[in-house]
DNA sequence: CGATTAATGGCACTCTCTGCCACTAATTGA
DNA sequence: TCAATTAGTGGCAGAGAGTGCCATTAATCG
């Protein structure tokens, strides 16, 4: 009957845990950025990545099936912080105020040098075509997490159009936005700014009304 | 003064004009576009698109930057259909009844063949990743044309924050309405499914007020 | 026809990424 | 402590992507 967990009496090695995977690929991405900085994407092999990273250039090609995926962990710490923002919603608040009260963006649950190291990486992204394309993947696969969580809101399917375009409208605000603090503090980061960043977020969302 | 044009004498062969250019580009695009279908992106090489539009392959290479590329001729042929009819928008009209007015979407200028081509490739990118990416890019850029018309409108500067997010968000609207509509028309298209297609559009613009 | 400029094709080469295999690491049971 | 088992790593070879360079061909003008 309940073959749900057929218990397999576990031998050999056993395989990592997903977060120290997730730790690793964060490690090596944090160098790959470095030389995308530094050099360019087209300059940066994943040989030298690899070098940098301290791994073989075999091993590297396993952590990230393409060089443009180097960037992902670092943004979808940034993503991932709204989407749990967001899962936080509760029902009888409006979303602008809900952020107001709950989104400090990357500010808690991330250092000085997170926050920085994600901002580059966006920056990297409005010069780099190639990382770009891997941004906007990242983003839209956020969709579905920000889908799910306006349909638990509303009681419709999660695939429902109306749903979906929702989603997809929230996730262009927080790209828009995103792209400008990234521009803004391309000389330094202040608080001021972050703050800034979440009041430009809740002004968009108002401006999504102006359409009609 | 007027360096503005420095009248060179012409001489020599001149340059194939822009519009035959994309001719061929689509042209080849369209081998592509069959190709990737049958045997997937990954299994389908340069030299066998090159091969199949009767070019060679450095001559291939040179009309596409890298494979996936090669959707973006039919693509761009479906989000500049929108980009014009939004040109269109008259001042005195809500968009929702500007579109219902004047957007057949693919439906004027395009044969029969181009509409099916075009859902065809839609529908590819929902399961190739690599075409999805391009595809994404293909839209932000069209974001910028979308934001220059709705600067138009309201005299905000292209560049400001609500006039970016309201194109990201229509950009969003159009993205999934398209993936709705490619996707339920796998099996063939109808008149009447594309007339949906439109109400579906002008249906979400109205649910993105329901955000707040 | 020659001079000039553009487009194409061919070749060599680098870089990306994968399949395969040998080797090492971690774990369990005897 | 020693197999047996399973996971992760590195090395090597090779297909394919994409570029630089040069010779060849095509189109135009005087």
């Amino acid at each position: 009957m309940t073959d749900v967990v057929t218990e397999k009496p576990r031998r050999g090695r056993p395989p990592v845990s997903d977060e120290q995977r997730q730790q690793q690929r964060l490690e090596i991405s944090r160098h790959a950025v470095r030389l995308f900085a530094e050099q360019g994407v087209a300059n940066t092999s994943g040989e030298q990545i690899a070098q940098a990273a301290g791994v073989s250039e075999r091993t590297f090609w396993r952590y990230f099936p393409h060089k443009e995926a180097c960037v992902e962990p670092l943004l979808t710490k940034m993503v991932g912080a709204f989407c749990e923002v967001l899962r936080a919603w509760p029902a009888e608040l409006e979303l602008i105020d809900h952020l107001r009260a709950a989104y400090s963006p990357l500010l808690d649950g991330a250092t000085d040098e997170d926050i920085e190291a994600v901002l580059e990486v966006v920056r990297l992204t409005q010069n780099e075509p190639a990382l770009r394309a891997a941004y906007l993947t990242l983003r839209e696969r956020a969709e579905h997490t920000l889908a799910e969580v306006l349909a638990g809101r509303t009681g419709l399917p999660q695939d429902a159009i109306e749903i979906r375009v929702q989603a997809a409208a929230v996730s262009a605000v927080l790209k828009v936005a995103t792209d400008d603090v990234a521009r803004s503090t391309s000389k330094g980061v202040t608080r001021d700014m972050l703050e800034l960043h979440r009041e430009q977020i809740a002004d968009a969302l108002r401006g999504l009304s102006r359409l009609r």
